[in-house]
DNA sequence: CAGAAATACTCAGTGCCCTGATTAATTGCT
DNA sequence: AGCAATTAATCAGGGCACTGAGTATTTCTG
């Protein structure tokens, strides 16, 4: 007799919310590529030659994650990785023709995506719902580790 | 130089803050119970003498997840399950003294966990937030069975 | 220059999440 | 009563996500 409403519980939320999606990801757009895969090919488009820890930071995925994601679009082959020459440590990635293509064809089912997605919300209420859930969603990074608050420089 | 920006992807920003409440859960809640094992002593203190399917219903998890999440629960002996006499397929829940415990005990805590994490908006904001992701979140579930809307009745 | 510290990545272990196939029990229909 | 359809649960298999420990390489420092 104490139990709680569970719609009162932004993470209950956060977790329908994602399944959702997940879903019609899907039926929409892919069942080969996922989304967490889509968001490496992206970042990669957007900035050839990363490393490995580098495109986690930019698509938040941990190191751990970041890697069987990376190598599943190896296998695939949609990426490929070659040592970096100037330090011994590192992995750059490089999309392959494949790979570029596979993201362009994604693009533009994601958009459509995500209009079925947000169709329930007016417009108004879809940059609220962005602006809301991101603030929430950085705050909550941000207390991860209290280090330099976004868009520190860099180097 | 077609990349996207994954801050209007909805469904990267449920990721994100699907994470982020991960990290506040464990740092503020409990290391041992996770959010969806929450979920489940939840339902079953709510109504107790549930069958797993249901239970599965009731938090959002399929057949196969919820029987995980249970199995894990029994295994610290927070519920048991007992086959139903009136209907051998199904397994009957029923929460332990610990599993009664526990939920209370962690009840308190994500009430001040979900302040923390909802702390970046104002009051209304919350309330904002709350009815726009639940009707995201509705609507994309709802297109998964186009069977009978919110409320159908029951027996 | 040599040892210590930092960094990039890998690996093992745990947990969540889904689909499709299978098994066991019940219900419905002749 | 007997067989088909339905239903609850399990199992196999794939993918995402995190932590802690281990390896290799580079950088920092005395």
């Amino acid at each position: 007799m104490a139990a709680v409403d569970l719609a009162t519980h932004p993470g209950h939320l956060a977790r329908r919310l994602q399944q959702a999606h997940h879903l019609l990801w899907n039926t929409m757009v892919s069942e080969e590529i996922t989304s967490p895969q889509f968001a490496v090919l992206n970042a990669l488009v957007a900035e050839p030659g990363l490393d490995q820890r580098t495109v986690g930071e930019r698509v938040g995925l941990d190191r751990s994650t970041v890697a069987e994601v990376i190598g599943r679009l190896i296998r695939r082959e949609l990426l490929d990785k070659v040592r970096d020459p100037q330090d011994g440590r590192r992995y750059l990635l490089r999309l392959t023709d494949e790979g570029r293509n596979t993201h362009r064809r994604l693009t533009v089912r994601t958009a459509r995506m995500n209009q079925v997605f947000l169709a329930p919300l007016s417009t108004e209420e879809q940059s609220l719902f962005f602006d809301l859930t991101q603030r929430v969603a950085d705050a909550a990074e941000s207390l991860r580790d209290p280090g330099q608050p976004p868009g520190a420089p860099r180097s």
